[in-house]
DNA sequence: GCGAAATCGTTCGTATGCAAATGATATCAG
DNA sequence: CTGATATCATTTGCATACGAACGATTTCGC
């Protein structure tokens, strides 16, 4: 693996490895992980230029006990993808705003029940409208056929 | 268009509108945003299990000083896309641990200038192969052609 | 049935991420 | 030159996000 001798301030890039794809020519810009970061930026900013009085998570808490009912806090963190932690940070804001309620559950004392209240079901009614129309805009520089094979993609990514 | 009356608990969907598409059908799971929020926590996940010591924006920011030598806090910040709080943060932690300097902008006393220490210009390199395993990592699940695809239409959409 | 292991929820600490307000400095309009 | 405006950095407050540790409860192995 002899190297031939290089010289100037930047050579080190140069003796770094030799079956690694360039790392002289690394560019975050190309990186899976700083296009899904920015990605992801720009949906949370047009979810609250349309939204504003709730996050992604928050909606997505709703839309979810409201398409399956009363669940655990656990298992609907589950469903949408937040370990315990952070589920319950958000669902005690929803519970603040009088959106969720909890109860215990009979027979399994660990477990804490989550429902929609009357006012929580309003709002998810009010606001799938809504989501779509940012899901539209999320999309919208992308041909509805480029928009199928990413979600596809990234369905399978995820 | 004509639609079959239905009965139960949850018909109370059907009466919400009729130009919206299908507020009943609304799947979290399909939403851009929501894959799009999990894709990326899937992203971070192999980082973390790969890198563990440093965090993806960390590295951005090392990884673009790198590339484009002393800056000032707020420029890295638009080229890493964090607003000035958030690259204050970063920037504050990478300096704790000696990776990167910060000095005075001579002519422009408001500027803050962020370079690389030897210390930080060593971590990158080491870490550059590291990034390009998390990135493979990453896009396991995808042929190269499907990553390809997927990278250009992210790209457009950020 | 009993001790070990797993599950559920909570709390703490750390790290993004952003809006909004603020102080210091620079630039621009007239 | 000067007042209005813009830019840079900082600070505060709030909301995810997750690892780790914890107590309470349940389930599992034997």
């Amino acid at each position: 693996m002899g190297r031939p001798e290089v010289s100037g301030e930047e050579n080190l890039l140069k003796l770094v490895d030799a079956d690694a794809p360039e790392p002289g020519d690394y560019h975050l810009q190309e990186q899976i992980g700083f296009v899904l970061r920015k990605a992801h930026q720009r949906h949370v900013s047009i979810f609250a230029s349309h939204i504003g009085d709730l996050t992604p998570p928050q909606f997505a808490a709703l839309a979810k006990l409201h398409d399956i009912g009363e669940t655990s806090q656990n298992q609907l963190g589950q469903l949408i993808a937040m370990d315990a932690a952070t589920v319950k940070g958000v669902i005690d804001r929803l519970k603040a705003r009088g959106l969720v309620a909890l109860s215990k559950h009979e027979g399994d004392k660990r477990r804490l029940l989550v429902s929609l209240t009357a006012q929580g079901r309003d709002a998810v009614l009010s606001l799938i409208p809504r989501a779509q129309a940012i899901t539209a805009e999320t999309l919208e520089p992308l041909s509805s056929k480029e928009a199928a094979t990413l979600l596809k993609l990234l369905a399978k990514l995820a």
